[in-house]
DNA sequence: CTTCTTACA
DNA sequence: TGTAAGTA
């Protein structure tokens, strides 16, 4: 498939598409007219680097995570690289602090929320969200 | 009409 | 990331 199928797939912009591919985090083929041929499975792999990425993962890391990604659920390791080892887990805990961070800013923000619902009177009902 | 590259904001 | 330009 051509990058805008692609792009609307996924829900990634054609131009974060070429961003990731120049960051070598995907290689489709060329066609003969020059575009880019992305094969089915990239569909996948590109929801993948968009999480890492949404998840605050610097493009470089999400490099050396995507290999072990390899498609299927299977975690495949082909090079056991001792320094690895240690980057991922190090990206492990950031995200740990991460998610602590963002599940206190989430939670103030349903108070929020609660507290505007509150303000709106109890006669009236939400029927939008 | 879609995509490509390059470059600027 | 969006957009403009000039092509293929």
């Amino acid at each position: 498939m051509r990058i805008g199928e692609l792009a609307a797939r996924t829900g990634v912009p054609a131009r974060m598409l070429r961003y990731y591919e120049q960051q070598g985090l995907i290689t489709p083929h060329r066609l003969s007219n020059g575009y880019r041929d992305y094969d089915e499975y990239l569909v996948d792999r590109v929801q993948k680097i968009r999480g890492l990425v949404d998840a605050g993962i610097p493009t470089r890391i999400v490099a050396d995570i995507l290999p072990c990604l390899h498609q299927s659920r299977t975690i495949v390791v082909h090079d056991a690289e001792p320094g690895l080892r240690q980057l991922l887990v190090s990206e492990r805990d950031r995200m740990t602090e991460k998610i602590a961070f963002l599940t206190q800013n989430r939670d103030a923000i349903t108070a929020y929320i609660d507290a505007i619902d509150a303000s709106h009177g109890h006669t009236r009902e939400r029927l939008a969200s």
